[in-house]
DNA sequence: TCATTTGTATCAAAACGAGTTACAAAGTTA
DNA sequence: TAACTTTGTAACTCGTTTTGATACAAATGA
């Protein structure tokens, strides 16, 4: 019944790269003020980076960076590339075929699902990743 | 990752409910038509009950029916009573205090999840029950 | 009094997420 | 080339959550 922190961790992390500019910033760094392990931040930015919002590079001086402006990368994106996409689940066995209310409930449950998971993807995409940056950072003195 | 199924077979037990008008029905029934054991359905009517959206009685011709006509039960009632009712979790463990970012993500994270959420439940308020029974079982011959 | 049904406790199994260790592969530096 | 750094990922453990099952007291109705 919980919900997913992934999304929290990655906005927390999508911040402090954008905050970094060009340069890279290595896991072990964003782990610290994640508060977490190296590679579990590892392991959710490979999501991020499959999502085309971020790009990384082994080796010696490596690390990851912002693959655009913060500008141009909506909140939107950042939810798809973390999580399920869906505000719900469809039922994970087959209701019972032999009841009307079973045989017609799963399409009606989809179209709503598709609805609602539109609604929360159109409201993530009103903001970018630099209107965050303002909101934990404004206006400097 | 994966979402909540919860909302779903409440969906689909209050429409069975609604259904069957004034009459109780069992868990046992309904837990045939959910694909489940009963005791799952009676943990999930508790919910539902504590959300006042439907009553139980114990005893012979005991079982569940709904407390309101269908047209007066909307879904963010339903979602509500189910659910934690949060599309996104902020962090399970808090982000290091020494970090600029991490003192101040989490107050914005907690603005934005305020924000998703009613959004989530103005959609979900737009339907009631009696919405999807017409769905499921679209006007008779 | 007896049959029925819920509510809930308790348990086991399954599924899942988070953290850890380890190491190959890729890249930098000298 | 050699040494060093960093990612990506596999493999494992551990704790939590979810689901299903059994059991039984309490409530209700006949």
């Amino acid at each position: 019944m919980a919900a997913n922190t992934q999304f929290s961790i990655a906005v927390h992390v999508l911040t402090m790269l954008a905050r970094s500019e060009n340069s890279n910033l290595k896991s072990d760094y964003l782990a610290k003020s994640v508060n977490t392990n190296p590679v579990v931040v590892r392991r959710l930015l490979g999501h991020l980076a499959q999502g085309d919002l971020v790009i990384s590079q082994t080796g010696a001086n490596g690390g990851t960076r912002l693959s655009r402006c913060p500008d141009r990368i909506n909140l939107a994106e950042v939810y798809k590339a973390v999580s399920c996409g869906e505000v719900f689940a469809l039922h994970s066995k087959a209701p019972s075929q032999d009841c009307p209310v079973g045989r017609n409930i799963e399409a009606v449950l989809c179209r709503l699902q598709k609805e609602i998971d539109r609604t929360v993807a159109e409201k993530f995409a009103e903001y970018t990743l630099a209107d965050l940056i303002m909101m934990v950072q404004p206006a400097r003195v």
